[in-house]
DNA sequence: GTAAACATCAACGAATATGTTGATTTTTGT
DNA sequence: ACAAAAATCAACATATTCGTTGATGTTTAC
């Protein structure tokens, strides 16, 4: 009946009580899913901050009870749902960091695919967007810390791209790189205000060359 | 000892209960400045969401309840800390638009004038922008209306300027003219993120001729 | 110096949050 | 059909929130 006195309960000892199995029968891995989808909708709605275990399991009509049969906490839960696409992000970034591109061309791919990514995750990336921007999260420790790295390495791509194109000519230097860069990632994390896929008129992709237009047409140097 | 029976408490029973007199005893208004500066520290340590009650006393060393003497409840301290110095801000964007400069000028003036006002009220505008992006505030239904129109209004004279610009020839059309002003205003409110007036090495005046320059020059149709 | 007004606090009640547990229902395999 | 496993739930314990109230200190005025 109890849990076998041998498994490793390090923490969390509540979740998946007669578990032992592999974790991924059928039908376990589904409602997995099911809960981690419902809690988008509801952390969309609500904020991270905002968001009770509670609502999701009112979202789904079950107990509450039963969504710890699944995770073990709340920030497993963020954890689950948000960390994956972030950081699918960050490697977009480096990669056209990495890339032979002329940094104007760079900065504008970096700008587009930021925003398709935002759309086609939708609207996984804006909440993330949104709970980052209230510093409320330094308990959380090492999700925060994680999720603040993601941020970070995207905007060091920004900044290094826009030194090298002030390096080579290429932009014409109208202010600090990291001023630049934090104005660029606020245009594209801005959308989250506003932007809504199912309904907008333009695409997020037309949205994001809209915004490279806009800021990088006045910095090429040609 | 207990209130008078025919003060016409509508509602919020609670608060400054031996009152009568007029509001504007000497310690009185000394106090409640104390707290509303206390609460505004709390604020933009955790977000209005996050920040209790509990925790504005802590702030201050004082009981909880002592609070509630000088302000009747959680919404009151929101609106006694932010309404004044956003309905500010509406009003000089208002008086931007109704002036006779040339759009370029006028959409350069604006976000300048935006970034000033931020940091000269630091960090009392930016808890506005992170709560109004969270759309949590949906309960509170008074307050939030308000302040939603006041951001309609700042957005709505960005819209009709750079129509304006198109329409007059003095900005090159580079997108439908609600995603350019949603962007400037993307670019200042997203200095939430990082701008710190105290240790920043450039002014917020810098900052904000920086970003006009960045998104006007590329625009300018000359 | 003393009474009235002012200011503070401990304690209460009602909500709501999180996470746990024992029992019960439902599904699955044979 | 029936036993074992999986999934769900009601109920509990604990914590924290908000707003209120009666009582207790502390100023102020006369």
């Amino acid at each position: 009946m109890k849990a076998d006195p041998d498994t490793n309960e390090t923490s969390g000892l509540g979740r998946r009580r007669g578990n032992a199995r592999e974790e991924s029968s059928a039908t376990y891995q589904r409602r997995r899913r099911e809960i981690a989808e419902a809690a988008v909708r509801v952390f969309d709605r609500l904020g991270l901050q905002g968001a009770s275990i509670s609502a999701v399991a009112a979202e789904l009509g079950i107990n509450r009870a039963s969504i710890y049969y699944y995770i073990s906490s709340k920030e497993e839960l963020f954890d689950e749902v948000l960390r994956a696409v972030a950081e699918r992000n960050r490697i977009m970034a480096a990669e056209i960091a990495a890339s032979d591109l002329p940094p104007p061309d760079k900065l504008r791919k970096l700008i587009v695919e930021i925003m398709v990514s935002y759309g086609e995750h939708y609207p996984l990336l804006y909440i993330y967007i949104r709970e980052n921007l209230s510093q409320v999260s330094d308990r959380r420790t090492g999700w925060s810390k994680d999720m603040r790295d993601i941020n970070r390495t995207i905007e060091n791509a920004f900044i290094h791209i826009i030194e090298q194109g002030y390096a080579d000519g290429s932009l014409r230097d109208i202010g600090p790189p990291k001023v630049i860069a934090f104005g660029m990632l606020g245009v594209v994390g801005w959308t989250h205000r506003w932007f809504r896929p199912a309904t907008a008129e333009h695409s997020a992709r037309e949205i994001g060359e809209t915004y490279a237009e806009m800021m990088i047409s006045g910095m090429r140097a040609n």
